[in-house]
DNA sequence: TTTTTACTTTAGAATTATTATAAACTAGAA
DNA sequence: TTCTAGTTTATAATAATTCTAAAGTAAAAA
Protein backbone atom coordinates (compact mmCIF):
# COMPACT_ATOMS: atom_id res chain seq x y z
CA UNK A 1 0.00 0.00 0.00
CA UNK A 2 1.57 3.23 -0.89
CA UNK A 3 1.83 6.41 1.52
CA UNK A 4 -1.13 7.76 -0.98
CA UNK A 5 -3.17 5.04 -0.05
CA UNK A 6 -2.31 5.78 3.93
CA UNK A 7 -3.24 9.49 3.26
CA UNK A 8 -6.70 8.16 1.36
CA UNK A 9 -7.82 6.08 4.93
CA UNK A 10 -6.83 9.34 6.58
CA UNK A 11 -8.89 11.52 4.75
CA UNK A 12 -11.52 9.05 4.29
CA UNK A 13 -11.95 9.34 8.22
CA UNK A 14 -11.83 12.69 8.64
CA UNK A 15 -8.09 12.60 10.00
CA UNK A 16 -5.41 14.86 9.37
CA UNK A 17 -2.26 12.87 8.86
CA UNK A 18 -0.15 13.17 12.04
CA UNK A 19 2.56 11.10 12.58
CA UNK A 20 1.12 9.23 15.24
CA UNK A 21 -2.00 8.45 12.91
CA UNK A 22 -0.10 7.81 9.85
CA UNK A 23 2.15 4.99 12.17
CA UNK A 24 -0.86 3.68 13.14
CA UNK A 25 -2.33 3.92 9.34
CA UNK A 26 1.03 2.04 8.01
CA UNK A 27 0.96 -0.38 10.64
CA UNK A 28 -3.25 -1.75 10.21
CA UNK A 29 -3.06 -1.19 6.55
CA UNK A 30 -0.05 -1.27 4.90
CA UNK A 31 0.19 -4.95 4.38
CA UNK A 32 -1.13 -7.94 2.46
CA UNK A 33 -3.61 -9.65 4.63
CA UNK A 34 -5.92 -8.91 6.99
CA UNK A 35 -5.20 -9.57 10.88
CA UNK A 36 -7.30 -8.81 14.15
CA UNK A 37 -6.04 -6.64 16.95
CA UNK A 38 -7.09 -4.84 20.57
CA UNK A 39 -6.44 -1.70 21.44
CA UNK A 40 -3.48 -3.18 24.07
CA UNK A 41 -1.62 -5.50 21.15
CA UNK A 42 -1.60 -2.34 18.86
CA UNK A 43 -0.29 -0.12 21.62
CA UNK A 44 1.92 -2.76 22.08
CA UNK A 45 3.38 -3.13 18.75
CA UNK A 46 3.55 1.15 18.12
CA UNK A 47 5.91 1.42 21.22
CA UNK A 48 8.11 -1.36 20.34
CA UNK A 49 8.70 -0.76 16.55
CA UNK A 50 8.32 3.09 16.40
CA UNK A 51 9.87 5.92 17.43
CA UNK A 52 6.98 8.37 18.15
CA UNK A 53 5.17 8.79 21.49
CA UNK A 54 1.31 7.60 21.64
CA UNK A 55 -1.34 8.37 24.22
CA UNK A 56 -3.32 5.43 24.55
CA UNK A 57 -6.58 8.12 23.84
CA UNK A 58 -4.91 9.14 20.67
CA UNK A 59 -4.96 5.19 19.83
CA UNK A 60 -8.10 4.85 20.86
CA UNK A 61 -9.73 7.62 19.12
CA UNK A 62 -8.00 6.80 15.73
CA UNK A 63 -9.18 3.46 15.43
CA UNK A 64 -12.71 4.63 16.46
CA UNK A 65 -11.97 7.34 13.66
CA UNK A 66 -11.33 4.28 10.89
CA UNK A 67 -14.16 1.96 12.58
CA UNK A 68 -16.77 4.93 12.23
CA UNK A 69 -15.41 5.30 8.49
CA UNK A 70 -15.67 1.46 7.90
CA UNK A 71 -12.13 1.01 7.65
CA UNK A 72 -11.98 -1.33 10.63
CA UNK A 73 -14.69 -3.41 12.09
CA UNK A 74 -15.30 -4.97 15.45
CA UNK A 75 -15.40 -8.67 16.39
CA UNK A 76 -18.03 -10.25 18.76
CA UNK A 77 -15.44 -12.27 21.80
CA UNK A 78 -16.56 -13.58 24.72
CA UNK A 79 -13.79 -11.14 27.56
CA UNK A 80 -13.65 -8.06 28.42
CA UNK A 81 -11.31 -6.51 25.51
CA UNK A 82 -12.53 -5.32 22.08
CA UNK A 83 -11.47 -6.86 19.34
CA UNK A 84 -11.08 -5.03 15.70
CA UNK A 85 -10.35 -6.77 12.57
CA UNK A 86 -8.58 -4.89 9.50
CA UNK A 87 -10.90 -7.28 6.98
CA UNK A 88 -13.91 -5.63 6.52
CA UNK A 89 -15.73 -7.87 4.54
CA UNK A 90 -18.71 -9.94 5.51
CA UNK A 91 -16.83 -13.28 6.74
CA UNK A 92 -16.76 -15.76 10.11
CA UNK A 93 -14.57 -16.58 13.00
CA UNK A 94 -12.82 -19.76 14.03
CA UNK A 95 -12.01 -18.76 17.90
CA UNK A 96 -9.36 -20.62 19.64
CA UNK A 97 -10.63 -19.99 22.96
CA UNK A 98 -6.65 -21.36 24.47
CA UNK A 99 -5.29 -18.90 22.66
CA UNK A 100 -7.56 -16.31 22.39
CA UNK A 101 -7.04 -16.47 18.61
CA UNK A 102 -9.05 -15.05 15.90
CA UNK A 103 -9.05 -16.92 12.43
CA UNK A 104 -10.88 -15.71 9.46
CA UNK A 105 -13.19 -17.83 7.55
CA UNK A 106 -14.41 -16.76 3.93
CA UNK A 107 -17.83 -15.79 3.65
CA UNK A 108 -17.85 -18.36 0.67
CA UNK A 109 -16.93 -21.13 3.28
CA UNK A 110 -20.02 -21.37 5.30
CA UNK A 111 -23.22 -21.95 3.36
CA UNK A 112 -26.46 -21.79 5.20
CA UNK A 113 -29.36 -23.78 3.87
CA UNK A 114 -32.07 -22.84 6.09
CA UNK A 115 -32.44 -19.97 8.35
CA UNK A 116 -35.65 -18.27 10.04
CA UNK A 117 -37.20 -15.53 8.99
CA UNK A 118 -36.34 -11.94 10.85
CA UNK A 119 -39.34 -11.17 13.75
CA UNK A 120 -42.15 -9.11 12.79
CA UNK A 121 -41.26 -5.88 11.00
CA UNK A 122 -37.71 -6.93 11.07
CA UNK A 123 -34.79 -7.62 8.64
CA UNK A 124 -32.33 -9.06 8.64
CA UNK A 125 -28.91 -6.76 8.49
CA UNK A 126 -26.10 -9.88 8.26
CA UNK A 127 -25.56 -13.22 9.73
CA UNK A 128 -22.16 -13.90 11.46
CA UNK A 129 -20.97 -17.49 12.53
CA UNK A 130 -18.74 -18.00 15.29
CA UNK A 131 -17.04 -21.77 15.38
CA UNK A 132 -15.68 -22.36 18.50
CA UNK A 133 -12.71 -24.56 18.92
CA UNK A 134 -11.59 -26.80 21.05
CA UNK A 135 -8.42 -29.50 21.55
CA UNK B 1 -40.82 -25.06 38.87
CA UNK B 2 -41.52 -26.48 42.68
CA UNK B 3 -40.01 -25.35 45.42
CA UNK B 4 -37.77 -28.70 45.61
CA UNK B 5 -36.38 -28.07 42.08
CA UNK B 6 -35.48 -24.36 43.58
CA UNK B 7 -33.44 -26.04 45.95
CA UNK B 8 -32.18 -28.48 43.31
CA UNK B 9 -30.57 -25.87 41.55
CA UNK B 10 -28.87 -24.42 44.47
CA UNK B 11 -27.08 -27.67 45.35
CA UNK B 12 -26.31 -28.81 42.22
CA UNK B 13 -24.21 -25.80 41.97
CA UNK B 14 -23.00 -25.75 45.64
CA UNK B 15 -24.90 -22.73 47.49
CA UNK B 16 -26.83 -23.43 50.44
CA UNK B 17 -30.63 -21.67 50.39
CA UNK B 18 -30.27 -18.66 51.69
CA UNK B 19 -32.63 -16.13 51.07
CA UNK B 20 -31.19 -13.95 48.49
CA UNK B 21 -30.01 -17.24 46.59
CA UNK B 22 -33.75 -18.60 46.82
CA UNK B 23 -34.96 -15.06 45.29
CA UNK B 24 -32.40 -14.82 42.69
CA UNK B 25 -33.22 -18.71 41.66
CA UNK B 26 -37.04 -18.15 41.98
CA UNK B 27 -36.68 -15.67 39.34
CA UNK B 28 -34.32 -17.05 36.93
CA UNK B 29 -35.95 -20.68 36.86
CA UNK B 30 -39.37 -20.31 38.28
CA UNK B 31 -41.34 -19.22 35.02
CA UNK B 32 -41.98 -21.37 31.49
CA UNK B 33 -39.80 -20.05 29.43
CA UNK B 34 -36.18 -19.05 28.99
CA UNK B 35 -35.12 -15.78 28.81
CA UNK B 36 -31.85 -13.15 28.56
CA UNK B 37 -30.43 -10.70 31.17
CA UNK B 38 -27.58 -8.80 32.45
CA UNK B 39 -26.95 -8.75 35.93
CA UNK B 40 -28.02 -5.07 36.14
CA UNK B 41 -31.51 -5.88 34.81
CA UNK B 42 -31.43 -8.83 37.51
CA UNK B 43 -30.73 -6.49 40.22
CA UNK B 44 -33.29 -4.30 39.23
CA UNK B 45 -35.92 -6.88 39.48
CA UNK B 46 -34.65 -8.29 42.55
CA UNK B 47 -34.66 -4.77 44.15
CA UNK B 48 -38.36 -4.18 42.92
CA UNK B 49 -39.72 -7.08 43.41
CA UNK B 50 -38.40 -8.62 46.54
CA UNK B 51 -38.11 -7.67 49.73
CA UNK B 52 -34.71 -8.96 51.14
CA UNK B 53 -31.57 -6.93 49.99
CA UNK B 54 -28.72 -7.75 47.79
CA UNK B 55 -25.45 -6.76 47.73
CA UNK B 56 -24.37 -6.55 43.72
CA UNK B 57 -21.78 -9.07 44.98
CA UNK B 58 -24.02 -11.77 45.80
CA UNK B 59 -25.61 -11.72 42.52
CA UNK B 60 -22.92 -11.73 40.49
CA UNK B 61 -21.16 -14.75 42.71
CA UNK B 62 -24.51 -16.40 42.24
CA UNK B 63 -25.15 -15.45 39.10
CA UNK B 64 -21.73 -17.17 38.49
CA UNK B 65 -22.08 -20.16 40.45
CA UNK B 66 -25.36 -21.35 38.60
CA UNK B 67 -23.18 -20.47 34.96
CA UNK B 68 -20.20 -23.07 36.21
CA UNK B 69 -22.40 -25.68 37.57
CA UNK B 70 -24.56 -25.55 33.83
CA UNK B 71 -27.64 -23.43 34.53
CA UNK B 72 -26.57 -20.62 33.14
CA UNK B 73 -24.96 -19.80 30.15
CA UNK B 74 -23.11 -16.69 28.25
CA UNK B 75 -24.03 -15.08 25.28
CA UNK B 76 -21.56 -12.79 23.61
CA UNK B 77 -22.81 -9.29 22.69
CA UNK B 78 -21.45 -6.26 21.37
CA UNK B 79 -21.10 -4.07 23.76
CA UNK B 80 -19.59 -3.90 27.59
CA UNK B 81 -22.00 -5.64 29.83
CA UNK B 82 -22.36 -9.68 29.74
CA UNK B 83 -25.42 -11.56 29.15
CA UNK B 84 -26.72 -14.35 30.54
CA UNK B 85 -29.09 -17.29 29.18
CA UNK B 86 -31.36 -19.32 31.26
CA UNK B 87 -31.81 -21.58 27.60
CA UNK B 88 -28.51 -23.71 28.22
CA UNK B 89 -29.50 -25.64 24.68
CA UNK B 90 -27.91 -25.40 21.90
CA UNK B 91 -29.19 -22.56 19.90
CA UNK B 92 -28.86 -19.32 18.09
CA UNK B 93 -29.88 -15.85 18.51
CA UNK B 94 -31.43 -12.65 16.89
CA UNK B 95 -29.76 -9.41 17.63
CA UNK B 96 -32.15 -6.40 17.58
CA UNK B 97 -29.40 -3.69 17.74
CA UNK B 98 -32.14 -0.86 18.10
CA UNK B 99 -33.56 -2.06 21.26
CA UNK B 100 -30.16 -4.27 22.17
CA UNK B 101 -32.94 -7.27 22.49
CA UNK B 102 -31.87 -10.99 22.19
CA UNK B 103 -34.44 -13.66 20.53
CA UNK B 104 -33.87 -17.39 20.63
CA UNK B 105 -33.37 -19.43 17.54
CA UNK B 106 -33.90 -22.94 18.03
CA UNK B 107 -30.46 -25.31 16.59
CA UNK B 108 -33.14 -26.74 14.37
CA UNK B 109 -34.11 -23.37 12.66
CA UNK B 110 -30.64 -23.07 11.13
CA UNK B 111 -29.36 -25.68 8.77
CA UNK B 112 -25.64 -25.28 7.72
CA UNK B 113 -24.43 -26.83 4.34
CA UNK B 114 -21.07 -26.64 4.30
CA UNK B 115 -18.66 -25.35 7.00
CA UNK B 116 -14.62 -25.44 6.66
CA UNK B 117 -12.59 -28.04 8.98
CA UNK B 118 -10.82 -27.14 11.93
CA UNK B 119 -7.14 -25.87 12.04
CA UNK B 120 -4.64 -28.07 12.64
CA UNK B 121 -5.04 -30.03 15.51
CA UNK B 122 -8.00 -28.09 16.46
CA UNK B 123 -11.92 -29.71 16.83
CA UNK B 124 -14.75 -27.60 16.22
CA UNK B 125 -16.39 -26.97 20.10
CA UNK B 126 -19.69 -25.41 18.84
CA UNK B 127 -21.01 -23.26 15.92
CA UNK B 128 -22.83 -20.24 16.80
CA UNK B 129 -25.14 -17.84 14.35
CA UNK B 130 -25.54 -14.83 15.47
CA UNK B 131 -28.12 -12.70 13.59
CA UNK B 132 -28.11 -8.63 13.48
CA UNK B 133 -31.50 -7.62 12.91
CA UNK B 134 -32.19 -4.01 11.49
CA UNK B 135 -35.54 -2.49 10.41
C1' DT C 1 6.46 33.54 5.22
C1' DT C 2 4.08 34.71 9.13
C1' DT C 3 -0.13 34.63 11.48
C1' DT C 4 -4.20 32.55 12.79
C1' DT C 5 -7.38 28.97 13.48
C1' DA C 6 -9.09 24.72 14.11
C1' DC C 7 -7.76 20.37 15.03
C1' DT C 8 -4.71 17.12 17.79
C1' DT C 9 -2.00 15.03 21.41
C1' DT C 10 -1.38 14.20 25.94
C1' DA C 11 -1.46 13.10 31.00
C1' DG C 12 -4.38 12.33 34.06
C1' DA C 13 -9.05 12.04 35.93
C1' DA C 14 -13.62 9.93 35.45
C1' DT C 15 -16.61 6.18 34.35
C1' DT C 16 -18.35 1.52 34.10
C1' DA C 17 -18.45 -3.34 34.62
C1' DT C 18 -16.54 -6.59 37.29
C1' DT C 19 -13.83 -8.88 40.97
C1' DA C 20 -11.55 -8.96 45.52
C1' DT C 21 -11.52 -8.21 50.58
C1' DA C 22 -12.54 -8.81 55.14
C1' DA C 23 -15.72 -8.11 58.82
C1' DA C 24 -20.36 -9.23 60.45
C1' DC C 25 -23.85 -12.79 59.89
C1' DT C 26 -26.26 -17.46 59.40
C1' DA C 27 -27.42 -22.35 57.86
C1' DG C 28 -26.84 -26.63 59.21
C1' DA C 29 -23.92 -30.08 61.52
C1' DA C 30 -22.64 -31.68 66.01
C1' DT D 1 -27.51 -24.94 71.89
C1' DT D 2 -23.01 -24.47 70.23
C1' DC D 3 -19.83 -24.51 66.64
C1' DT D 4 -18.12 -24.20 62.07
C1' DA D 5 -17.99 -23.48 57.48
C1' DG D 6 -20.12 -20.95 54.32
C1' DT D 7 -22.54 -16.32 53.18
C1' DT D 8 -23.70 -11.44 52.77
C1' DT D 9 -22.31 -7.02 52.61
C1' DA D 10 -20.05 -2.50 52.10
C1' DT D 11 -16.33 -1.00 50.28
C1' DA D 12 -11.99 -1.11 47.84
C1' DA D 13 -9.49 -2.65 43.84
C1' DT D 14 -9.03 -3.58 39.00
C1' DA D 15 -9.37 -3.12 34.08
C1' DA D 16 -11.09 -1.35 29.82
C1' DT D 17 -12.62 2.62 28.03
C1' DT D 18 -13.94 7.53 27.70
C1' DC D 19 -13.53 12.34 29.12
C1' DT D 20 -11.11 16.73 29.99
C1' DA D 21 -8.58 20.64 29.42
C1' DA D 22 -4.10 22.40 28.66
C1' DA D 23 -0.20 22.49 25.46
C1' DG D 24 1.14 21.48 20.67
C1' DT D 25 0.71 21.34 15.48
C1' DA D 26 -1.27 21.16 10.55
C1' DA D 27 -2.99 23.80 7.28
C1' DA D 28 -5.73 27.89 5.86
C1' DA D 29 -5.45 32.92 5.60
C1' DA D 30 -3.07 36.99 5.28
MN1 LIG E 1 -17.10 -8.89 23.41
MN1 LIG F 1 -19.52 -9.05 24.68
ZN1 LIG G 1 -11.93 -11.42 10.85
ZN1 LIG H 1 -30.66 -17.52 24.08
Amino acid sequence: MKKVDIFKKLRSSGLRPTKQRVEIAKFLFDRDTTFHFTIESLENHLTKKTTCKFALATIYNTVHAFKKAGHLSEVDVRGKKTYFDTNITNHHHFYDNETSELIDIDASEIVIQKIPKAPNGKKIKNVEVFINLKN
